[in-house]
RNA sequence: GCCCACGUAGCUCAGGGGAUAGAGCACUUGCCUCCGGAGCAAGGGGUCGCAGGUUCGAAUCCUGCCGUGGGCGCCA
């Protein structure tokens, strides 16, 4: 079928040539969903664009662009108007909207709204990247539920993405956490700066006598997230260790390609990177005078490692929290001094989350040991809502988590009320087939019957679904779909209400096109609900 | 002091160049013969932090200021 985008932009174009418009080169027509449902199914702002170039009045050359459409009118439109300042808006008839119903349910929920934009490119994404030194915390939460629905978008979207996980498996904090346990092993005061937290205790209390308490440590913690990862669906694909760079002499050869590139120097007894050439406030140190490296060096090293498994079209997105946000510009500053492509290293950086019960703040402190364990939201939460309520919001803003409330399994709880609507639709496709309906097969019912207010706002919003997750992809915003998912339910509880899909009354030709309604509508909140790793139950 | 993000309805947040700025919660008022009332519908409520600028058009882009959060280590 023709996208009704493809027509309506191409129709525009033409009606412009028809009137003696001369394009500006890489001119691409403006289209849009209007706001106010009297403006249309969709509107064009291209007769503004071109008025002032072409010397035109505005709303002049709209009117003659939708006189040049009545006469030559795309498949679909029903009408098409001039408003405002020069808008040309169509109004299309219910019978795009019925193809598209059709596309949807054709499509099924394994491939409707997929979008072709990454045509394969590979994408690393890189996120959580907790340190091997205890349990994921509630602030990873956030990045675990953003980066793997970022990760499932741009598979949706035709990407080839890999989940990576960077462990920290060395330094100053590994140590100091080895130390930690074998100290609390032996009934000793931890060492200043070290870990506190009631897990050391547990852990310790687990580590056989003769294990090394770093390698013993390294694996306890990883198990332990992993684990808790995993209830909430989040696996990954690739697990790279900062050790293991070592051992591969890949911090040598960083070093050797820093080096050839001038952009490293000798000073103060330690190794400095000329990171302020390239963006960064001033010059940051890659070996420090103790001979130890900083946290920046591995990185690099780790950096050009993905960048060399992404491949020369390939893509790395780096998901980290709101404290490493001063890291972006030396990151940035390192790949630039290695020769890198800018643009092939994209760095999401995710506000903290401020979590609380029932209204009152819980803080998260690693350091102190004072920290709510991701493990405790899921088990309180829920898996789907964990994830859920943290992606109700843009990454941009540092919302509030209310523990009791993503608990609650009402319907002003968001994540509860989407799924109701899922599973709401699934209960009437059940029902009727208890009350004897035979239904007919998806391509021979007639969908020009549904006409209904309360169905043609499930079918456009459906229609926008593609779009939403483009945008969502492009924009790295899982939230958009989670926006979506919303109102689309909101629709879809009203249409419940309002219209009856089987029960005396309702004619039998109007229960078969609504029963493929509903189908659509279930494709749709399921699809919307993948996209975010959320699950769509069939009844609760 | 410098860097990043944010400031939109009483609260939590969408919208991030377009037309009369939206949703949920809370508040007011209606609606249960029948598919799940764990609901639906209607209403009140906003100088989009402030001041300039760019633009045919700014909540949206730019500059400054104010406020909030985070960062500014030879920790990660």
């Amino acid at each position: 079928m023709a996208d009704i985008r493809t027509s309506l932009s191409d129709a525009l174009r033409a009606a412009l040539v028809a009137a003696g418009v001369d394009l500006p080169a890489g001119f691409s027509v403006g289209l849009e969903r209007p706001a106010r449902r009297e403006h249309g199914d969709w509107s064009s702002n291209a007769a503004l664009a071109v008025a002032k170039g072409a010397g035109r009045n505005p709303r002049e050359l709209a009117a003659e662009l939708a006189t040049w459409l009545e006469e030559n009118q795309p498949e679909h439109v029903a009408e098409v108007s001039v408003a405002g300042p020069g808008f040309v808006n169509f109004r299309l008839a219910p019978s795009w909207l019925h193809n598209m119903v059709a596309d949807a349910v054709a499509a099924g929920v394994s491939s409707y709204g997929r979008q072709d934009l990454g045509q394969g490119r590979t994408v690393i994404v890189e996120f959580v990247s907790a340190n091997p030194t205890g349990p994921v915390h509630a602030g990873h939460g956030r990045g675990a539920a953003y980066g793997d629905a970022v990760a499932r978008l741009l598979e949706w979207c035709g990407y080839d993405v890999q989940r990576e996980f960077y462990i920290n498996d060395r330094g100053t904090q590994m140590e100091l956490y080895g130390t930690s346990l074998a100290a609390v092993r032996a009934g000793q005061p931890v060492p200043e700066d070290g870990y506190n937290g009631q897990y050391i205790v547990d852990w310790a209390g687990d580590m056989p006598a003769d294990a090394d308490p770093r390698q013993w440590g390294r694996e306890r913690a990883l198990a332990d997230q992993r684990d808790v990862l995993g209830t909430m669906a989040v696996e990954f694909d690739t697990w790279s260790s900062e050790q293991a760079l070592v051992d591969s002499r890949a911090i040598d050869d960083a070093l050797g390609a820093l080096d050839a590139a001038g952009a490293s120097y000798e000073s103060e007894g330690a190794l400095w990177l000329r990171s302020s050439d390239h963006g960064d406030d001033k010059d940051r140190v890659l070996i420090k005078s103790d001979g130890e490296y900083t946290y920046l060096l591995p990185d690099i090293a780790y950096h050009r490692d993905k960048l060399d498994r992404a491949g020369s079209e390939g893509l790395l997105i780096n998901v980290w929290g709101a404290d490493h946000h001063g890291y972006v510009a030396r990151m940035k500053a390192a790949m630039a001094a290695l020769g890198c492509d800018p643009t092939a290293l994209e760095v999401v950086v995710t506000q903290l989350v401020r979590l609380e019960r029932d209204g009152e703040e819980v803080r998260l402190s690693k350091r102190t040991g004072d920290l709510i364990e991701l493990r405790d939201v899921i088990d309180e939460v829920g898996a789907d809502a964990t994830r859920f309520t943290y992606l109700l919001q843009s990454m941009d803003t540092a919302p509030t988590f209310d523990l009791a409330k993503a608990a609650a399994q009402v319907m002003e709880n968001p994540v509860f009320y989407v799924q109701m609507a899922h599973a709401r639709v699934c209960s009437i496709a059940v029902r009727a087939q208890a009350d004897g309906v035979v239904r007919q097969s998806a391509h021979q019912v007639d969908l020009s019957v549904l006409v209904h207010e309360r169905e043609l706002e499930i079918m456009r919003q459906l229609s926008t679904l593609g779009e939403v997750i483009a945008s969502a992809a492009n924009e790295r915003a899982p939230h958009r779909v989670t926006t979506w998912l919303r109102d689309f339910a909101a629709a879809v509880h009203s249409f419940y209400h309002d219209c009856y899909v089987v029960g005396s009354g309702i004619p039998p030709e109007l229960t078969q096109a609504r029963l493929v309604l509903i189908d659509a509508a279930r494709v749709g909140l399921a699809v919307g609900l993948g996209t975010l790793g959320v699950s769509a139950p069939e009844s609760m």
